[in-house]
DNA sequence: CCCTCATAAATGTCAGACAATTGATCCCAC
DNA sequence: GTGGGATCAATTGTCTGACATTTATGAGGG
């Protein structure tokens, strides 16, 4: 376990460095999930640091969910369980914030998505559930609407993918594919679509609804590389 | 004069609502890399809030790698250049952590690298060069040691893996690949291979290397899918 | 039994001070 | 003129003490 922190001992903040010591408790298992962190005066007098230095530790790690706070007789700070929302949140955010300021091209997003994506559609169709089927043709349904704008269209394709998505019941896998597409959604959000555009992307998911419904993990292999090509085309056509 | 127009909203933190109002603006690139903020003071005047109160809010922002702040003259907190480092790091422990506090179980975890990966080796396949085959030669070849520590053979496990995925040419896949390869590091460390495990995965490594020198993208995916149910079979006994 | 109120403990916020750092500037010797 | 210090000003980093707000708990009275 390469802890990247631990590198020639920078000259960090006493916030920065009491962050880093409590998150290695947490990260290395001496703090637990619900445990309560002792109140910022304790922590304050074991440290040999003013509350407010304290405080700016703690927010650091309040900002990576490691930690939430509550007020009152009974409150204090409390390791998070971080939950697979909250650190999807989180990977967006950097995902969005990796792309834009690296100029990433759309191209390249696009490639790296559907690649992903692909990875999981075996997964998808073998433990798919009926629920899963479902999200997937309500999003075909809204996706017909000829009034809907391009973002409306392009957040029911979010859902819809994401649906098939968790149709591997995979947890982690949700978890790394929501982020990403949600991370590249500003991008997907400046393209524009013709109508046959929409009828083309429609067309293939109702495909890949009738093969994840038929179980055919390979099939949905090959309309996931039509998708691509066909996203590709909107974006650079 | 903080003219507010939050609504219901959660009752945040101060510091926790300028932190949001400062990261969403760099989110939507009114804020650019290297852009300086105001000073604390300015900004506290600014929001209507205590430097103390500002201070907490750029440390949430500075944990999330979003600035970076600098004494002196011409100090002050600039916006970040986010690297594809930094990112992976920031990820990496995101994910060991939801994976660890989750109680994420290794066969989980697996089928979520491994399928992952999955989607990547095509595109490996097709835009490979000899660095990565290199890379993964000399990584097979530490492999071959019978004295490397578990620990060291999964790292240049890792290392191999890195090479196959950077292969793709694709800067986010490479980043998005690399963090969860890295994430479940600390559970594949847990890990203990028996020699004969150990030979059936280099032996798969080197069917790898053939495969992707001879750019077979669908032989990749099947020996991927052989590599999956083998360390699945090391990791439950 | 229930309602109210006081209490204590904890976080949230504030104001002001001082320390440490660092680039810029000025001044002077050479 | 130029190099090298000394000084300065701006900015972040830290400390102190205070007060505000929230919240569980318990005491007291109806």
């Amino acid at each position: 376990m390469s802890d990247n922190l631990s590198r020639p001992e920078k000259q960090k903040d006493l916030s920065a460095t009491i962050a880093d010591r409590i998150r290695h408790d947490i990260l290395t298992g001496q703090l637990v999930a619900d445990d309560r962190l002792p109140s910022e005066s304790e922590l304050s007098e074991a440290h040999g640091v003013s509350r407010a230095t304290v405080r700016e530790a703690l927010k650091r790690l309040a900002a990576q969910s490691l930690i939430r706070t509550k007020r009152g007789a009974t409150g204090g700070a409390f390791v998070n369980r971080l939950t697979f929302e909250d650190a999807c949140a989180q990977m967006a955010s950097t995902a969005t914030l990796l792309i834009t300021l690296n100029e990433v091209d759309i191209a390249t997003a696009c490639e790296a998505r559907f690649a992903l994506e692909r990875g999981c559609v075996r997964l998808a169709a073998k433990n798919r559930q009926q629920v899963h089927l479902d999200a997937m043709r309500f999003e075909i349904a809204r996706q017909k609407d000829p009034d809907l704008s391009d973002e409306d269209f392009c957040a029911s394709d979010v859902a819809f993918h994401r649906a098939l998505v968790d149709a591997a019941g995979n947890p982690v896998l949700s978890w790394q594919l929501a982020a990403a597409v949600e991370g590249i959604e500003p991008l997907m959000n400046m393209l524009t679509y013709q109508q046959r555009d929409r009828d083309a992307v429609i067309s293939l998911h109702e495909a890949m609804l009738e093969a994840l419904e038929a179980r055919v993990g390979s099939r949905l292999e090959i309309l996931m590389d039509y998708l691509r090509d066909q996203t590709l085309r909107t974006a650079l056509g």
